[in-house]
DNA sequence: GCTAGCACTCACATCACAAGAGTGCTAAGG
DNA sequence: CCTTAGCACTCTTGTGATGTGAGTGCTAGC
């Protein structure tokens, strides 16, 4: 990203075209910059100054008698330069607040209410993913049959996180007996990591060999993958947007929303930094992205459990207001969970 | 529902009209028919069974000079009276059992699964709902300190479901103390269901006595609602369809799509016949779902537990192929809980 | 009840034409 | 070197006229 020097007046000029495209969804010439805003010039110098930002990558034009439109260079310049950290006005933070203080304290009801909230609050689509525990430790099993040959094994972790798995056996077994293999186990393993784990499973054979080892694994895999849910909210709003009137617009921001690999890739580029990231048009190292924009940031208690939360939308995006929202949520959500899980080890 | 009589000629005309519809989405004219298929008659008969046809309100004319389309009692009445049942081809159905028996046991897993198939094998966008207890029995409760003040309630319910509560006490309490609780209860009101449990509830007074509460909430509450999860498959595919190129009518599917409060709706009227059920255009008793159908089926094991599951598309849809695999996919869910849950009570 | 013939109706594509917005460039002035 | 005014040029967009073709509805005859 090479360091670009401009005007202070080239600079308002690009803020200008972006926010009155971000609002009309038309290219915007010369002469409406000259008669909304008075910059002192005229519209001839505003025209040089948006060949200038034309040269520089910022800005195009759709056609020849058309005005201008931001490039997504244009936009990353302006989310890294020019934009104004504008948080949600007060009201609206405090309708926020009190929407998840009503909410039943679940993890589940926060993310359904973030969804619909971030949705609400920006001109995207809302996703998030449910906590990813790291380095689980488990507080507690349980197996329970269900059936003469099945049993449900329960797992909780030290975050309150649930895990179930279903056993299949040879030949019926008493509940009984399963509560002496959970017990046993729960003695040894309670408090345990994926890393002490099979440590402590070395004196146990069996049946109860067997569950450790589903356990192990259990743990194993809610530490690897996103698991569980994505929750997701607005997707006909985003749709009602001038830009997805054609098919294949369309499906690419479905595509987008619906999968979740790439939620599953862009995660530890999102893990790394603490605050929101914005990425344009897929920044050129993700999949079929023209004209889309992910807002994201990673939400959770460090060190503990974490996970996604975002909005996808057009290119043409608020992006002052989006990050704000964005921000505002998944500090939120920080808050609840600090409360629920405690401080950071 | 008037019962109509029309000539043998006049359904096969019906028919045809509406196959090649649903394979072109182009108006069907009487020349076409009369050359394609050898009805025996010409042109100009067709014309007048077209017409026959229109005036029983089976089909229209977008405008003077078009072919003609099916309306939604059209295709009422092809479902109804003239549609081949069709089961999937057997290799089809060979492969969504390999595919359902290679997934993990997991109720999760199968619904996941199930509209990733049904979302492949129609032309539409496939949603189901976790399944639903009917009269739930306590299985086992276990109660779980996650921080100072803060509880986690683990219900499990004979059918293997687990509900989570978070609970928020008044002050600190040790875990013994949890488990001493947890244990009063077990034993009492174990095998209890929601009518049950109030009684059993009566010798019981603080704190114990306020988990019993909860619990019985719980309970009423998995009854009534579809309370956890929805999922959903196939989105983008049934917006490439092109009925919905226009704004409004993606805004409508997506909206029925997404929207909790509708499968809330209809939930009581699938769960009535056992049967797949076809509900073309909202059948006018729902809202506003003009060119959308729906091909829906319960799943589930009888008296103990029941979901929704099915397909959204256009009204212009390949019912025979549809409702196939519909009933296919329920099939197999019925199967494989029923391994699960054993039979009804 | 079926068929042939024929006039009629629209949607749709094509073309021409005008209007308008906006640009790019040049030359002159601070 | 920056700014400005002027002007020709380009390209989209909208409108109206026109022709074509698919498909219908109707009538008369078999």
């Amino acid at each position: 990203m090479t360091e670009l020097q401009l005007s202070q007046r080239r600079k308002q000029v690009l803020r200008i075209v972006i926010q009155e495209y971000v609002e009309n969804a038309q290219p915007v010439g010369s002469q409406s910059i000259a008669k909304k805003y008075d910059l002192g010039v005229s519209a001839a110098t505003i025209r040089n100054d948006l060949a200038a930002l034309e040269k520089a990558g910022l800005l195009t034009h759709p056609h020849t008698s058309a005005g201008r439109i931001p490039t997504d260079g244009g936009y990353r310049y302006f989310v890294a330069n020019l934009m104004a950290h504008t948080d949600l006005p007060s009201h609206e933070r405090h309708m926020i607040r009190h929407q998840f203080h009503q909410a039943r304290r679940e993890i589940d009801q926060w993310l359904r209410l973030s969804t619909a909230v971030l949705a609400k609050a920006s001109t995207g689509a809302a996703l998030a993913t449910s906590p990813r525990s790291i380095s689980s430790r488990v507080k507690h099993l349980e197996l329970i049959g269900i059936q003469d040959t099945v049993v449900l094994l329960v797992l909780v972790l030290a975050t309150g996180t649930l895990k179930q798995r279903l056993i299949t056996l040879e030949q019926p077994t008493f509940q009984e007996e399963l509560s002496r293999a959970s017990n046993q186990l729960n003695v040894e393993i309670a408090g345990a990591t994926a890393v002490d784990l099979p440590e402590k499973l070395e004196g146990f054979t069996g049946f109860t060999r067997e569950v450790g080892e589903l356990v192990l694994n259990t743990l194993l895999q809610s530490e690897e993958q996103i698991t569980d849910r994505v929750y997701r909210h607005g997707l006909a709003q985003v749709l009602a947007e001038p830009e997805f009137t054609d098919g294949p617009q369309v499906s690419r921001i479905v595509q987008v929303f619906e999968q979740r690999t790439l939620l599953q890739e862009i995660y530890d580029d999102v893990m790394e930094l603490s605050d929101v990231q914005v990425m344009i048009a897929g920044e050129g190292r993700f999949g079929d992205m023209q004209d889309i924009s992910l807002v994201l940031s990673r939400y959770g208690v460090p060190d503990r459990v974490s996970g996604l939360l975002g909005v996808v939308g057009p290119m043409r995006m608020p992006y002052g207001r989006t990050v704000g929202a964005v921000r505002y949520v998944a500090t939120l959500l920080n808050e609840l969970m600090h409360q629920l899980y405690g401080p950071s080890r």
